[in-house]
RNA sequence: GCCCGGGUGGUGGAAUGGUUUACACAGAGGACUUAAAAUCCUUGACCCUAACGGGUUUGUGGGUUCGACUCCCACCCCGGGCACCA
């Protein structure tokens, strides 16, 4: 270990005795320099190369970004708390990696840019090196050469590599997105740059615009981001946003079928009998397939048979006739059959398959009307097939020439469906046929090539699609009374031929479109949405036709962007069938059971429905209670109902018998029932009770006389609207409170099922599965987490390294022409597109591939990306091989502390465990989580307690801290504020009170020197043994804190320490303490005042560094006391304090305990029933 | 609206089932000093009492317990997160 050369150290600095001697307080300005310097000139806090194994510790900041507004108070508290823990863990004999380095990509320095014309990498640069001054005047023992720099392109070549890796494994890639854009500054914003809707910086209000983005694949993950929180030591609440984010939910994937339902008074279309020999209702009918089959086909080949019976199934109607002539046809002679024995109209949708397409296209331009819909299957339009087989027959059948003008004209809409497999038809001809109709272009892989197995389920998606769903409350879909799509689901375009409204609906779905993110997420909107009329959806479990509507309070992006609407039990479907007068069902009731008067076992058990009336006082704001004589009840008027009967006359029945009242206006009905269940005293039995609540207003006071056998069961008492809970339904009362509180509300909790068949009955949470299975669904696991956006319209980030060529497409830049470095010649002022794409230097570029010249992608990465491996980087920061040499990572690898602010929760703690997990499937590091031990600092505040801000003038300069008290002061009082993680106001009161301590350190040792003198280890009363034992119990609190990340009571100790050794000083007269407790005390202090302990260290005489030094141990022995005070309690009140030596038996309390004055003043006369001794504590008599 | 976290002297906070207010700040009184600063000592919730002592008190109300800041229930207030996630 290298030694301090004294004399040397002098000679440098020989005001740094003198300047403090004989003073009150010390010169920090001089010793603090003096060490920074001396500990720097000796590598004293350099990484060892290899830590052995076991015995490394890995303690890491959050790295700051190097604003120009230099280093903030808040950003000392955690690096002062990282210190602290790292001087300790190095004193513990642990090789520590405890490196800083910059997070220097961002948006303020090219807004500094924009604003002044400064290259962003001068500000940059400027800044880091402020802040780094700034960051060594505190004293923390970085290892500074391994300083990291995102912008630097030795860094963000790796992070350009590290993109390439995640696109060669697929989890990067490009697609159209909507995307926050704010029209003033014309310019893309992240998520965390919209406030409530409006951009940060102008609070212009924000809208969607869809651009191509390139995303990581994050929701790959999710499972795993979700299953790993269960093995690291968070804090709780940051571990559950996370959950929240990711936001995992169980429930059903479950397929509604859409119907064309019956309608009256529409002409039947076809008013021939068909092949099948299916009645044609006169005056009723429904819209009508007419199947068109291929070449030597039949009704009865391929598909045909099935589609039929499935879309019979929905309520269609179908016609297939056998065309005449199928292996010789002739289109023509068809096209005459179809027209002589059917007639279309604008409900007819012709679905053909192959050549039926043919006939299709040859039979629309004769027609005198529009049909609905052609769906053309596997069409070809020439005689060229794959299979290469002559097909004479075809060639003749007719001209192979269309007009696709009149085609157009003739059907509302084509659909065109290619097989991508197809073995016949060419890929080209549906393509053609599409394009040249202007058609809906659908490919799909069929189950056999060409369509020809006997079930073709994506031909039904296309002529019948049905709607799935996700839920996680299957057990209530007895209750979907109606749909909702979102206005952006694709679906509407496949249904929407169908759909009567379409104007209506084409004009919601424009509006959706144009509402900014705040109107569309303002607080209590209103819900709007559109019904599609003209079709309907089966409910599955009911069978019943339900309603399609659209809504944008249902969203496209998460499940199927589809809801079966169960209004009895979701508050938003309840708010918009409301709004829309849609049919509201109960299938699940409160379960409550009586806590009071408990069904009991052995009795009889009974079933009722019953109703309570709530009577309300026409003028005052009290109803009507009764008050039982038999029973110590007080309730509702309250009584059976029939079966069958109606339950709100059942009501005013009651309310008649039992209180007079005759004159009553119905006023509501509690949107659901309650099953309760009770012992009924009055009857003997217990029941089970559906319970429904009903509010009457009197209209007046009128009264008809009461029966005399109605006076004796019970009086009439008005009471209070505010006293209704302590009315005795007790079990179901609280949902009566909520409803007189908040009105008609869903209940969207568990229960009995109802309403549902053969389910009826069971509780909510097991019907799931089994309703489930019913209806035929799937289980589904749903996330919230989406893919993270990264890219972003800026300057200062690193280069997305993608170029883009006529000829190859995108291409990836290989990896031996990285860094893609930023350019300088270029123009920073916003105008909508990245700075990069104005410059010329940057856009030079040839394919990777065909070596033409092509284009650069002119996006730059969100700096989060920087952010989530730059842990890594410290391992090995100056390989310029790799981004960290594997080995070197492992041998620091995960980060063992982690130490930042609370406001990365979700996004930089998240991504960096994406990147993690992304690293490990590839190969690069053998570890699942970065960081296993993470804690929170919370915000320092203003001396006002308000956040501190330029404009409110609150700030506080952490460089006037220390040059005003000292670095060492600063550390220990952002520890000794309060607890780490809490928000506290900056006090400069309070921080004189930390320097007036660490003075009194100082005056401890400095009044006569540190004098090694004979250990007087008695307190100031005059105790023996009392200063070594607090000695020890100060060694012991104070480790036991800085592990616990406690420094706020590791300080308090202290204080105490040496607040007792001045005081033993002062009482005994004695000339400076005892060299091995004052050495103890010093290495306690160290790692949080590491200047002031190493100076007093250094006057011990020492010439190494305290820093060095081993942890002090303590004695268990000395800590425990030889004598302990008990509190003697009576009745559970302290009476009395009696000291007894330590282990004392409970009897010798006892009998001391009952000795005392004061105690036996409340013990006289009393008989004590009962004696709880805690050991060595407390000893409580109950009398 | 939902989900977290919190509410303790004049102030920051300590105590996670056992004496509420450790430690620090501010305040009051005293010592030293010509004086101030600095330092040191004493004091420090509220009400009753001359005092011994007693009573009340950890946002409010209730409960569990010999005993509750601590555990349970309801409510109020503050801070943070999410926000039509089916």
């Amino acid at each position: 270990m290298n030694e301090y050369d004294h004399k040397k150290i002098e000679k440098k600095w020989p005001a740094s005795a003198k300047a403090s001697a004989g003073k009150q307080a010390y010169n920090h300005r001089i010793i603090e320099r003096k060490w920074q310097h001396v500990w720097d000139k000796q590598k004293l806090y350099a990484t060892p190369k290899n830590p052995r194994k076991g015995k490394k510790q890995y303690v890491l900041d959050m790295f700051p970004y190097p604003s120009g507004a230099g280093l903030h108070v808040g950003h000392p508290e955690g690096y002062t708390a990282t210190d602290i823990y790292s001087r300790y863990l190095r004193m513990n004999g642990y090789d520590v990696l405890h490196p800083m380095g910059w997070d220097a990509f961002g948006l303020p320095a090219e807004n500094y840019a924009i604003e002044k014309g400064i290259y962003p990498k001068k500000t940059t640069d400027a800044n880091i090196k402020r802040f780094r001054e700034q960051i060594k005047s505190l004293g923390l023992s970085y290892d500074w050469a391994r300083e990291v720099n995102t912008s630097d392109p030795d860094y963000y070549k790796w992070t350009q590599w590290l993109f390439l890796k995640l696109y060669e494994k697929g989890l990067a890639y490009r697609k159209e997105a909507n995307v926050n854009w704010c029209p003033k500054d014309q310019t893309v914003l992240a998520n965390e740059q919209v406030i409530n809707g409006r951009c940060h910086r102008c609070d212009s209000e924000v809208v969607q615009k869809l651009l191509p983005q390139w995303f990581f694949k994050i929701t790959d993950y999710a499972d795993r981001l979700l299953e790993g929180l269960g093995k690291i030591d968070w804090p709780e609440p940051i571990k559950l946003m996370q959950r929240n984010w990711i936001g995992k939910s169980e429930g059903a994937e479950i397929g509604f079928e859409i119907v064309i339902p019956a309608k009256a008074g529409i002409q039947s279309p076809i008013a021939v009998e068909d092949k099948s020999g299916s009645p044609t209702r006169s005056g009723m009918t429904k819209p009508n397939f007419v199947f068109l089959h291929a070449f030597k086909g039949s009704p009865s080949d391929d598909f045909w048979p099935w589609l039929k019976k499935e879309i019979e199934k929905r309520g269609g109607k179908v016609y297939a006739p056998q065309l005449p002539d199928p292996a010789e046809p002739d289109i023509e002679e068809q096209a005459d059959f179809l027209l002589k024995n059917y007639k279309f109209d604008s409900s007819t949708v012709i679905v053909t398959h192959s050549l039926g397409g043919v006939l299709a296209m040859k039979l629309l331009p004769r027609l005198n009307v529009k049909i609905s819909h052609l769906i053309m299957v596997a069409p070809p339009l020439r005689t060229i097939f794959l299979d290469n087989k002559p097909r004479p027959a075809l060639n003749k059948c007719c001209d192979w020439k269309f007009d696709f003008k009149k085609i157009k004209q003739k059907a509302e809409l084509i659909s065109v469906v290619k097989d991508i497999g197809d073995n016949i038809v060419p890929a080209d001809q549906p393509e053609e046929i599409a394009g040249e109709l202007s058609a809906r272009f659908i490919e799909v892989k069929a189950i056999d090539p060409h369509f020809h197995s006997p079930k073709e389920p994506e031909l039904l998606n296309v002529i019948a699609p049905s709607i799935k769903i996700f839920t996680t409350r299957p057990d209530t879909i007895f209750g979907a009374t109606y749909m909702v799509l979102a206005p952006e689901n694709p679906l509407i375009q496949n249904i929407e031929y169908r759909i009567e409204n379409r104007g209506e609906v084409k004009e919601y779905i424009e509006k959706a479109k144009k509402k900014t993110e705040l109107q569309r997420t303002a607080l209590e909107k209103e819900k709007t949405g559109v019904e599609l009329k003209g079709i309907k959806a089966i409910n599955p479990a009911t069978k019943e036709e339900i309603p399609i509507w659209i809504a944008d309070y249902v969203l496209m992006g998460y499940g199927t962007g589809a809801i079966m609407a169960v209004p009895a039990h979701d508050e938003r479907d309840f708010a918009f069938a409301k709004k829309y007068n849609l049919s509201i069902k109960q299938v699940i009731a409160p379960h409550v059971i009586d806590m009071i008067n408990p069904p009991k076992e052995g009795k009889k058990n009974t079933k009722r429905i019953m109703v309570h009336a709530i009577v309300r006082h026409p003028k005052e704001n009290k109803i009507i209670s009764l008050k039982w004589k038999s029973q110590p009840w007080q309730t509702f008027v309250t009584g059976g109902v029939e079966e069958g009967e109606d339950v709100i006359k059942a009501a005013e029945r009651e309310v008649r018998e039992e209180t007079g009242y005759k004159n009553l206006r119905f006023v509501g009905k509690l949107p659901y029932t309650i099953f309760a269940e009770f012992f009924a005293a009055h009857k003997d039995v217990n029941r089970a009770v559906w319970a429904n609540f009903v509010m009457f207003e009197l209209v007046n006071l009128e009264q008809d006389e009461v029966t005399e056998e109605e006076k004796a069961k019970h009086e009439v008492v008005w009471i209070d609207v505010g006293e209704v809970r302590k009315l005795t339904p007790v079990a179901e009362i609280k949902y009566v409170v909520v409803w007189l509180e908040r009105g008609d509300t869903a209940y969207t909790g568990d229960g009995i099922v109802l309403n549902s068949d053969k389910f009826n009955g069971m509780d909510s949470e097991s019907a799931k599965w089994e309703i489930t299975k019913f209806v035929g669904g799937q289980p589904k696991t749903q996330y919230k987490l989406r893919d993270w956006l990264i890219s972003r319209q800026r300057y200062w980030g690193a280069p997305i390294p993608i170029v883009y060529c006529q000829d190859c497409g995108m291409q990836a830049i290989p990896e031996k022409d990285l860094p893609v470095k930023l350019p300088t010649d270029v123009d920073f002022r916003p105008t909508g597109e990245s700075p990069l794409a104005r410059s010329k230097s940057f856009n030079k570029v040839k394919c990777p591939n065909c070596k033409k010249s092509a284009r650069r992608e002119t996006d730059t990465m969100d700096t989060f990306v920087d952010s989530s491996w730059y842990w890594l980087r410290y391992t090995d920061p100056k390989n310029d091989k790799k981004p960290f040499d594997k080995l070197r990572a492992h041998r620091w690898c995960p980060v063992d502390t982690y130490v930042g602010g609370a406001e990365h929760a979700v996004l930089h703690l998240m991504y960096a465990r994406f990147f993690c997990k992304a690293l490990k499937d590839m190969g690069y590091v053998n570890f699942n989580e970065p960081f296993l031990k993470l804690r929170n600092q919370g915000l320092i505040l203003g001396p006002d307690g308000q956040k501190m801000s330029k404009s409110k003038g609150n700030v506080i300069n952490p460089d006037d801290v220390v040059a005003e008290f000292g670095a060492d002061t600063m550390r220990m009082y952002e520890m000794f504020m309060g607890p780490l993680e809490d928000a506290k106001p900056w006090s400069t009161e309070g921080i004189r009170g930390v320097k007036r301590f660490l003075d009194k350190v100082w005056r401890l040792f400095e009044k006569h020197g540190a004098l090694p003198h004979p250990s007087p280890l008695r307190d100031r009363r005059g105790r023996d043994g009392e200063v070594a034992s607090l000695l020890d119990k100060t060694i012991k609190k104070v480790t036991e804190d800085i592990v616990a990340f406690k420094f706020n009571t590791a300080v308090s100790a202290m204080m105490i320490l040496v607040n007792e050794f001045s005081a033993l000083r002062q009482a005994q007269g004695v000339n400076g303490i005892d060299k091995k407790n004052a050495e103890t005390l010093l290495k306690l202090l160290s790692p949080f005042a590491p200047h002031l302990a190493e100076e007093l260290w250094q006057k011990l005489g020492h010439k190494t560094s305290i820093h060095r030094e081993k942890w002090p141990r303590y004695d268990e022995k000395l800590i425990k006391e030889d004598s302990v005070s008990i509190v003697v309690q009576v009745n559970g009140r302290v009476r009395a304090t009696v000291k007894v030596v330590a282990d004392s038996s409970e009897e010798h309390v006892k009998e001391m305990a009952q000795a005392d004055s004061n105690a036996k003043k409340y013990l006289e006369g009393k008989i004590i029933k009962k004696v709880v001794y805690v050991r060595g504590k407390i000893i409580n008599f109950v009398t």
